[in-house]
RNA sequence: GUGCCUGUAGCUCAAUCGGCAGAGCUCCGCCCUGUGGAGGCGGCUGUUGUGGGUUCAAGUCCCAUCAGGCACCCCA
């Protein structure tokens, strides 16, 4: 079989078991979501290249979008992220929307990147957001709705830790040590590196910038103090917030969580892993100037980004996955012989308008086949319709984890099993 | 874009020092002509990723190429 084409690389095929995953996550996704009053929401998956250009960075644009030409010339992309998008939205009806604005979705986005663990080129991702409102208890509900995404997937604080900083707090403090604003998101870059790169690279990189020894070294010792958030009134009130929202366990101060976007304006903060083995499973934060930045109106927000694919090797990892066996139908029937097929159609029929799940077998063939059929696909009911029950006006109901099975009056067959499968259930 | 590892049956993998390409699972048939899971017996499946080189002899060694995986970069 050496002629089957490839699927394309850093896509991943989803076979019934792995959707049935993917529908047990985004059903999750939005019973969450729906329980903080987010609304859902959908935007093309091909946009105007220009749409990123604004803002998205050089990198996630130019070497990571799939982009390519329409029959006019014009270049499309294939959505690498939402936001862009979500600013054009929310811009395009600034006016009308009431506000604050919670909304959420759910969907795939592509990057053209080397795939490897924990990162595909085809990916889904749940994005979720609050725009319209400066006040930190913003701030503080989104991430908490992070965390009980987490615990809704059955995770808990002892497997995932969120950490939080807050750039504002981040900006005065680097800019105590004399660093001017406009080398302070490079100085942001090499903050998020400091634990990446050798001791002496780091240093290296650090004088190129124009960085003294001095200033390095206070942002060494920065990068140490883990209690600097309670000089911050923004991060004290972030906390206070989670303890009130009850999600508090899962939050934690971190200075070195500078996320790498520079369109983050305050509050910042990604979720992983505490033994620290996958990448982020999710991040985001306040983005204050974003939807000005694209030509709207000037508009507050704070959001987060989680993929589908790191969250599923966490869950994995910790054993938390549910075993999605569901079977696709409540009751397999069996076709006895090629004369009595229009009989088991006419009982099929029967059993769908009754409200049951029923699949026909699509031909005549040997029970043994047909029942073992039923075994592998976890259908827990077979009927079997053969001569001595057609003579009898019967059916056999055959029930498959307890090999146990009773003959019933045709007609009756559908409430009987009804009966039988709420009463398993 | 940089580096490392791996390509053998539909799937997971063996094959000693270079010496006849194998096993398990799956699938199909039978044991069992109206009843599934377990068991037994039998059967199908291969240009060893591709091209070249060395050799009496290459899955095995060498070169190239393609594909996949992993790490860096970046990020969900």
């Amino acid at each position: 079989m050496a002629g089957i084409i490839r699927p394309v690389k850093g896509t991943r095929d989803f076979y019934p078991e792995l959707m049935a995953q993917r529908m047990w996550l985004y059903n999750r996704i939005r019973a969450v979501s729906e329980s903080y009053g987010y609304q859902e929401w959908e935007a093309p998956m091909i946009e105007a290249l220009e749409l990123y250009a604004a803002k998205s960075g050089e990198e996630l644009v130019k070497e990571q979008a799939f982009v390519f030409p329409d029959r006019g010339g014009a270049l499309l992309t294939l959505r690498p992220e939402l936001t862009p998008s979500l600013a054009r939205l929310i811009a395009q009806r600034a006016r009308e929307l009431p506000r604050p604005i919670r909304w959420w979705s759910f969907g795939p986005f592509w990057r053209y990147e080397r795939p490897q663990k924990g990162r595909t080129r085809e990916f889904f991702q749940w994005n979720i957001d609050l725009l319209g409102s400066a006040s930190i208890v913003a701030d503080a509900e989104i991430a908490s709705i992070g965390a009980g995404l987490l615990a809704a997937l059955g995770l808990t604080s002892q497997h995932i830790v969120i950490s939080v900083n807050s750039r504002r707090l981040m900006e005065a403090r680097v800019a105590d040590l004399g660093v001017r604003a406009e080398e302070r998101p490079k100085v942001f870059r090499l903050l998020d590196r400091l634990d990446k790169l050798p001791a002496d690279k780091w240093a290296a990189e650090g004088t190129q910038l124009g960085l003294s020894d001095q200033q390095l070294a206070g942002l060494q010792l920065l990068m140490q103090d883990r209690e600097q958030w309670r000089s911050s009134p923004e991060l004290t009130a972030f906390f206070d917030t989670c303890s009130a929202l009850g999600t508090r366990e899962w939050f934690d101060f971190d200075p070195t969580i500078v996320r790498g976007l520079d369109y983050y304006t305050g509050m910042v903060f990604e979720a992983r892993d505490r033994d620290g083995e996958f990448r982020a499973i999710l991040g985001g934060g306040r983005y204050d100037n974003l939807v000005a930045d694209v030509g709207g109106d000037p508009i507050t927000g704070v959001g987060f980004a989680m993929g589908d694919v790191v969250v599923q090797l966490v869950l994995e990892k910790y054993g938390v996955l549910p075993k999605l066996r569901a079977a696709p139908a409540d009751v397999l029937v069996t076709v006895f012989s090629a004369e009595l097929l229009p009989a088991s159609a006419a009982l099929a029929h029967a059993l769908r308008a009754a409200g049951l799940r029923a699949e026909l077998y699509p031909e005549a063939d040997k029970l043994a086949k047909q029942l073992k059929y039923a075994d592998r696909l976890a259908i827990p009911f077979a009927t079997v319709l053969g001569p001595d029950e057609v003579a009898e006006s019967n059916v056999t109901i055959k029930q498959l984890a307890s090999t146990t099975q009773l003959k019933c009056v045709l007609t009756a067959a559908p409430q009987a099993l009804l009966r039988l499968r709420d009463g398993a259930a």
